[in-house]
DNA sequence: AGCCTTATGCTACATCTGAGCAAAAGACCC
DNA sequence: GGGTCTTTTGCTCAGATGTAGCATAAGGCT
């Protein structure tokens, strides 16, 4: 095992003629985090138990990474992506119980199939129980957050720090609460020792949501936060839902995503005015009050707003 | 090498099983995107001719992806990084002439550190010659912009997509110029033959810049992408700027970053209210004008806005 | 002193955003 | 059939934000 300096920097110096790469062997694997809506919940694609995100190895064959993430995805189980986006490198150390450095290159893909060949759907909120806040007071103080203070006090030389970040993680006093912070969260916990897979966790109190597989929660919760952050601004909602719909149900799915409620009035303005979706002249009557129209995703925006972006208002609670 | 459907599937199975990961074995590889001023000019750190960003392999005694990227970037270069950031990673087959298939994860990195042990600062727009816009009128028309709209008209199924493409990104029509869109143009470019490193480049008209090795321009795009909208939400500029400024100085880093002017009462506002800085007191008088007040960063904010966020007008042109 | 330059302060205006009121249109109950 | 419920849909309004221009301050230079 070259880890003398001396030794590194001949590795590095041999890396630096440009020619031989004298780095370590490693196996390259994909991570996907495959996102789909069923019965109105958020979900992710998991395999076993205790869960752990479909994940494949990377083979000659494969033209590129991306290419590899949708093939062995769709082959596997059936399900046809989307879209995919590639989210985090992760090759950590300690990541691997086996020993091995398996470096794995994390995809977050959308789907609107169902039944997948193999794996389950897993809701989102059992896994992470805190991050959905719908129904609650937007002054709403989420349980977990004592816990944390005290934590962050146990601390005297960082407790400014620690203070702050809960601060603006969990949007206490003047801040907002912010879904697309599902990671900061997590790892606040994580080092509060409020998650089982944090190695000083105290089993008699922990944040809801079960551990998953090494550290694929980690992993989840980078895509579930991209995704939050994305469908602010690029039409990615529309890669969930099915053909037809009412603007109540896009609005639910959105609602469902980022874990909170939305105006009404506001967000259909919003749809309205980036022509994000037309009318299909069909109306839908179950809703329990007056019919809806139906509505279908404009697919030519897909052309444009790649690029450029739309916004939904996700940003605030009621 | 098992290119078969059936081997392929005995791999994946295997992958499932959660156990051994039989893909192949890979060289884990770092790429380099370290930017920093000098003399007003934005900079990325280069090796060699043709340039190529500095790469390194990663050992076993690096803990991290980026503990290993930080460390041999300082041990190399002897700078210091204030800011590092994973990009994006690559993997594609055909992205190394030697057939090998180095995986690279590349990371942004941002210093205020003057000359480099190794390598030299290589000027952005000497490799992206069509990516400065300061100085031109709001509504200046790239030359590039004919070459492209030939090649978009030159296949008729395509046309409207690659010409919605070149509109936004290029900011033609009612579509504004975009600073942060610049691997949108680059990939343009390249598709349209219209840089060196294009399969089909055709010599006699090519986009203004240098090539770089292999597909390190486009690394490099992606590094600057990344920075240009960084700089909008996050006080990163800061640590491009040495300790005092003014807040011209600050103005013309962010410019020449973004590649456009903006403007300048409205940047002071923003800085001024954000709380970004707090006066040294001190002033700096051979400004050619009335001598400008001095400012340091309040570092404190780092530990706010490193989660929340800031904002920088450097969306529009004057 | 008068003119140059840059720095700095302030104001007008369009736009965006968040939040509420109210009417429309069906279901349901009596 | 009328009243009441629900959800959908249209509209208004105030505050925040972004864009752009005018005006003054404060130095150097001739």
């Amino acid at each position: 095992m070259p880890t003398s300096p001396a030794l590194e920097r001949a590795a590095i110096l041999t890396a630096k003629g440009g020619r031989l790469m004298s780095g370590q062997q490693v196996s390259a694997e994909l991570l996907a985090v495959v996102v789909a809506m069923q019965n109105g919940a958020p979900t992710v694609l998991t395999l076993g138990e205790p869960p752990r995100l479909p994940a494949g190895p990377l083979l000659p064959s494969h033209r590129s990474l991306q290419a590899a993430t949708r093939a062995w995805v769709e082959e596997q189980t059936g399900l046809s992506l989307g879209f995919l986006e590639q989210l985090y490198t992760f090759a950590d150390l300690d990541r691997d119980e086996r020993g091995g450095r398996p470096i794995s290159v994390s995809y977050l893909g959308l789907t609107t199939a169902g039944r997948p060949g193999i794996g389950v759907w897993t809701n989102w909120y059992q896994l992470f129980g805190w991050e959905d806040r719908r129904g609650l007071p937007s002054d709403h103080l989420d349980p977990l957050v004592p816990a944390l203070l005290a934590w962050a006090e146990s601390e005297p030389e960082l407790r400014r720090q620690r203070r702050q970040r809960i601060d603006i993680s969990f949007g206490l006093s003047p801040h907002p609460w912010r879904p697309e912070l599902i990671l900061n969260r997590y790892e606040l916990l994580y080092e509060a020792a409020l998650v089982p897979e944090s190695p000083a966790a105290d089993p008699s109190r922990l944040a809801p949501g079960g551990r998953m597989a090494g550290d694929h929660r980690r992993v989840l919760a980078t895509g579930i936060a991209r995704l939050r952050a994305k469908i602010g601004y690029r039409p990615v909602v529309f890669e969930l839902m099915s053909s037809d719909f009412t603007l109540r149900q896009l609005q639910d799915c959105v609602e469902a995503l980022s874990g909170h409620e939305v105006h009404t009035q506001n967000f259909r303005r919003m749809i309205e005015q980036q022509a994000l979706v037309e009318e299909t002249g069909g109306q839908l009557a179950d809703t329990g009050g007056r019919p809806a129209r139906l509505y279908r995703f404009r697919r030519q925006v897909l052309a444009e707003r790649k690029v450029v972006g739309t916004k939904l208002p996700i940003s605030r609670g009621r």
